[in-house]
RNA sequence: GCCGCGGUAGUAUAGCCCGGCCAAGUAUGCGGGCCUCUCGAGCCCGUGACCCGGGUUCAAAUCCCGGCCGCGGCACCA
């Protein structure tokens, strides 16, 4: 065989590492292709408990060479009313996490093809028209009796959800029931709602507006297209474990083979808020405390984004977790350790100091030292600057750097790639530029600012529910503006990301 | 209350289906050292876990039973 073996190798051994992230999907086998879908419903920007679901399904379509598609469900405009801005704005979030769909749905567009299978459900006899109260019913079940539609012919029943889809009927007077085993103990189980009324009306729907009255429900849509887009992998949050089941009837009465279904863990990120319910709470009730959905102490994939956590780093610690349905919390260091490796290589490092205290330089007599500092201690690539401190110049390090050093050093102190200083009566006297002396003497390499060239800054650090705000300055060598909305490096403070440059600066701390 | 699903170090994960190679691997954290003009990165060493109790077996993290704990569901929500 003709072939160069050392590169094709190492490609196939890369390859190989990448995908064993990954265990391999069950009942792969049964089916032509792999096809997934993410299914979120857009009343709400999503977070990293929903990243977990898209990136998983989206990533194994991708080792399968399958087909992943994108499916707004958003059948429900009465209790979770969908959102205008929510579709594009998970868009925008997936395609930010690296997410391509080769398909993209929206249910409320579908509404008569869920018709046309409902009534080819009741005449195959697995559905019936409920067009009792829902109290009722409920009463007619713990009476242990069943209702009468339940066993009338499906031309019958195919009578009375044509007249639902008239309006005949209002809201809560008739509802398409689905036939499950009658002997369930968990009663949400039987005879399941399919179709349910709902007075647009009162709640027009954001893309339909008034058009239908008869809505299907999650169970029914969601079952209906799984089949119809041909999916074969579900990959959806252990609370969907009962809707399976239910689910299943339906798959039986059309003769339909059932996707197969892989329920995950909650998942949580430890000190960040990621529940919708509460999100839309706080926002509401904060009045402004916080910059909306996009707030760095949120959970949301927004929020996270805001915060300086890569895409790269949210889809590492979701292939780590995997799909398994045990609960995973998330603990925000090893995010950030993740996020750190990526953002670490190409972060310029930026001085900055915190609450400043200014001291004038003494070098001696007339003496002006230069300072070049690499932006980067190893990817040289990312250049240097040069700053120029002469005597008399006005220098500032941070307040805690210059209290310990009084405190602890006898004032003596290391500005960085400067030299060795003393504070003395109120300036920095030169000691000597040797950094073995520093060394030696255990001084903290302290970064440090000329007056002249530094800009106001202001880091924002997420701290649980609240936003600690640093105040001090930082170096601006003009180029600043380039770095606008990128991962920066405070010497020995931590990664931010700068947000604005003008009139002064303003960060968000990412982590250390 | 009823139904269902889980339980490996602080956190996450590998191994469990197909018992022995697991006195349990990896990442992160933590402790120490080296390197470095950052408290960043890198390198080295160390730390620490199979929920409990029975059973099956020559052998159990892995199989079986019971308990405990956690989570999910019990909607004309998704």
């Amino acid at each position: 065989m003709l072939r160069t073996e050392f590169p094709e190798s190492k490609i196939e051994q890369e390859r190989r590492e990448e995908e064993k992230k990954l265990p391999p999907l069950p009942d792969v086998e049964r089916f032509e292709g792999v096809t997934t879908r993410f299914a979120p419903n857009p009343d709400f920007v999503i977070h990293l408990g929903n990243a977990r679901p898209a990136i998983l399904s989206h990533e194994y379509a991708r080792i399968y060479k399958g087909r992943f598609i994108l499916r707004f469900e958003d059948t429900d405009p009465r209790i979770k009313t969908p959102i205008v801005d929510a579709y594009n704005q998970i868009r925008e979030d997936l395609t930010w996490l690296g997410i391509k769909w080769d398909e993209e749905y929206i249910q409320s567009l579908r509404l008569p093809i869920y018709y046309k299978i409902a009534k080819d459900l009741i005449l195959n006899g697995g559905a019936f028209v409920d067009d009792t109260t829902k109290e009722n019913y409920e009463e007619m079940l713990s009476r242990g009796e069943i209702h009468p539609n339940r066993n009338k012919l499906p031309e019958y029943n195919l009578d009375l959800f044509e007249k639902m889809l008239e309006g005949h009927y209002g809201e809560g007077e008739a509802v398409l029931r689905v036939k499950t085993d009658l002997g369930y103990t968990d009663k949400s189980l039987v005879d399941w709602v399919a179709f349910r009324i709902i007075d647009t009306d009162k709640y027009p729907h954001p893309m339909v507006g008034s058009k239908f009255i008869v809505w299907p429900t999650y169970n029914f849509a969601s079952a209906v297209d799984d089949h119809l887009m041909g999916i074969t992998h579900i990959i959806r949050g252990k609370e969907h474990l009962q809707n399976t089941m239910k689910q299943k009837h339906l798959y039986e009465h059309m003769g339909w083979r059932q996707p197969v279904a892989i329920h995950l863990g909650r998942l949580r990120l430890e000190e960040f808020i990621m529940s919708k319910s509460q999100i839309k709470k706080i926002l509401k009730e904060s009045a402004g405390a916080y910059s909306g959905p996009n707030d760095p102490r949120f959970g949301t994939i927004m929020g996270l984004r805001e915060r300086g956590i890569t895409a790269e780093a949210i889809r590492n610690v979701i292939l780590t977790v995997g799909a398994k349905q045990t609960d995973a919390s998330i603990s925000f260091t090893n995010l950030a350790a993740e996020n750190r490796k990526i953002i670490d290589p190409t972060s310029p490092r930026l001085i900055f100091v915190e609450d400043p205290v200014e001291l004038v330089v003494d070098n001696g007599n007339g003496v002006c030292l230069e300072a070049k500092i690499p932006y980067h201690p190893e990817k040289t690539e990312l250049g240097s600057r040069q700053f120029n401190v002469c005597t008399g110049d006005r220098v500032m390090i941070s307040r805690a750097d210059y209290e310990q050093a009084l405190s602890e050093k006898g004032g003596e102190v290391r500005l960085m790639e400067l030299g060795n200083y003393i504070i003395e009566g109120g300036k920095f006297r030169l000691l000597s530029r040797d950094l073995q002396y520093a060394r030696e003497k255990g001084l903290s390499i302290v970064q440090w600012l000329k007056k002249d060239g530094s800009k106001i800054a202001i880091l924002s650090v997420p701290l649980g529910e609240s936003i600690v705000i640093k105040g001090g300055y930082i170096e601006d060598g003009g180029k600043l503006q380039d770095l606008l909305g990128k991962s920066v490096q405070l010497i020995r403070v931590g990664f931010a990301v700068l947000k604005s440059a003008i009139p002064f600066a303003s960060l968000v701390f990412s982590h250390e």
